[in-house]
DNA sequence: TATGAATGAGCATTCATTCAT
DNA sequence: GATGAATGAATGCTCATTCAT
């Protein structure tokens, strides 16, 4: 009680960001003040300061670790990557998506253009990577707006089908769309049997 | 505008509903304060207060209007329903979505209650009607997660590709992922031979 | 409804008064607005700026006819002053006594001096007319501050007994404290009997 | 207050009841607003919020303290308390009695009701429980509404020679005035003496 | 190092008052 | 003469941020 926590600034830190990456997540920047994160962390308000200088800051760092652990490693199979970004859509239970963070924070300039980088480095880019057609950008844009949509729906909008979908629920829908938006000439086709369907439908387009 | 349009209650209301309907959308309700809003119409900012009660007040009645005219009308072909929302959702250059100001302000819970309603009521019940799979809630939900993405990914990431698209470009993707995700049995069956894919694909889900 | 009054400044300006004597004194000038005297008037807000210039000036007018009333008039015998001091004090059913509007309002410098002004033309003033010793101004504002606490006690505390006591209920030990605060020496001495009472009450104590 | 008093919570929140408590005994709770209270007190006037919550809340506070010290404490002989409450009413030099706040606040609901509570707490159940006739709750309060009419004629409306006065100038009147109000058959009765002078002060006056 | 007292800018809202019709 | 649209000053209150200990 004298020595009521550890003074260590790095189990300070963390709790701080963990505190503000929920807080944000769950109600943008505007409408999350610094003194609620401190108190979700146990501490005072002015550590916010101390170690991160401004609310501004600590925003910046609350989403820049979970930014990295979003990006796709380069190791694993080109084709797994749209059924890896899905699981990542569908991964959190818990509200503090950074993506969702960012979309409530669109108030900013800054979040908006930090949500675009994202969505381009995270999602556009690695589908894009996949594709040789002269619209591959949009194609890969479409089944981003898709993940990005599905996130939407499942953490703010809360739609009860989604909401309460897994990934199993919503793989056989995911693969056919992706077959219909990746289309012929992608990495995915020699990929094989699953492509089927979607190669089928992308015959026929 | 020019002129300072003086005495005039209808346009100093009507002008106050343009610009708040801008400013929300643009930068939901907690960053958006009223005599900005005032401003942008060129009017005091007490005006508002006279005329509307609250800023809450003005939200709400400045988000209405545009709820009714996206409610989709009850005639027409059922199977005009998913082109239609389509329109909707490519139709607005400006960025002032009901939408997208919804979106933006879903710190408060009020908002994210009528972003749910208003997702509900426009997209996916009449998306819903139009099939009768025993998972056709997951289906219209799916299919409005990519609509809500769309918009999400013009108006607020500004993706480059989706942001320069038309209804002609997006088209192609959108029929095949409507036949996709509608799938048999749908209302749209009938309508014909681009769906053969999309039984095909959901023959083997 | 096409002529919706009778354009009767007259009357207009009277019920403006009578609103605004009722709002004054149950609320005191701060918390009375013009708006709400004029609704109770039944007519437009500006019309109290047309006709008195501004909500000052309506104060002083709405409390200056009372106060006429209130001034005792110089006829009549000079020992019934206290007796009709008291019937004015009691008089009040509503609550619109000037002295309470202006005890309501006396944050305002210019109110204080009124109800000081009030009080010594009305009260301290008669009374110490009465009387010729030479501490009779101290007398003199003891009658009156009871007469003044009553009032208080009755339109503001609301007090049970007082509230509900009519002239008759206090006459008797108005008299007699009528007799001990003006005592001896006063001009009522020689009207005599009914002081006896109270020195009888006295003696018996 | 030479010295700006810096950092100590202690002496900030006492000088800003204190300074409360001027300003809403002269000017009553409408017309006192909190930067002038923060400024009298030599602080910013966020710290009135961080302390008290409210203007709501500080009024409260600068007004329950005194009170406490006005209630009459239980020990003393009962033919005291009137006495006892003479000087009460008559102690305070300084304006901030909080009878006159209440009062000076008496537009608001909540304000009456403390304020007949106050007087009832204070005075009338006091003085009513030295009586034992039916009308001692009328006569209780006849003396309470003369005790708040000299505290007002002091504090507020200023009227000259009750402002001057000192207890002793006032007492021999008290006296009389008690035992006629409070009459035969009260408890101060078996007091005796002093009653007597008051009687012989009748006499003599 | 960490605590909490202090601060100033900003916000929604109200009100008396003026101006144009 | 009378209506209601327009205005600017002020108020209670919140928040990020800094300063002193």
């Amino acid at each position: 009680m004298t020595q009521p926590r550890k003074r260590n600034r790095a189990a300070t830190t963390a709790g701080l960001l963990a505190a503000a990456r929920a807080r944000f997540a769950l109600l943008g920047y505007d409408a999350t003040n610094v003194r609620d994160i401190a108190q979700d962390a146990g501490v005072d308000a002015t550590l916010i300061f101390r170690y991160f200088g401004s609310k501004q800051r600590l925003f910046e760092e609350a989403l820049a670790p979970i930014d990295d652990q979003d990006d796709l490693p380069p190791d694993g199979e080109p084709e797994d990557i749209p059924t890896r970004l899905l699981h990542s859509t569908m991964r959190q239970d818990s509200v503090d998506h950074p993506l969702i963070a960012l979309l409530r924070s669109s108030s900013r300039e800054e979040c908006r253009e930090r949500l675009n980088t994202q969505l381009y480095d995270t999602y556009v880019r690695n589908l894009e990577g996949l594709l040789d057609q002269p619209d591959r950008e949009l194609r890969a844009e479409l089944l981003t707006a898709w993940l990005l949509g599905i996130n939407v729906a499942r953490t703010i909008a809360h739609t009860p089908a989604l909401s309460n979908a897994c990934v199993d629920d919503i793989s056989p829908f995911f693969d056919q769309v992706t077959a219909v938006l990746l289309g012929s000439g992608s990495a995915l086709k020699p990929a094989g049997a699953e492509q089927t369907a979607g190669t089928a439908a992308d015959g026929q387009v």
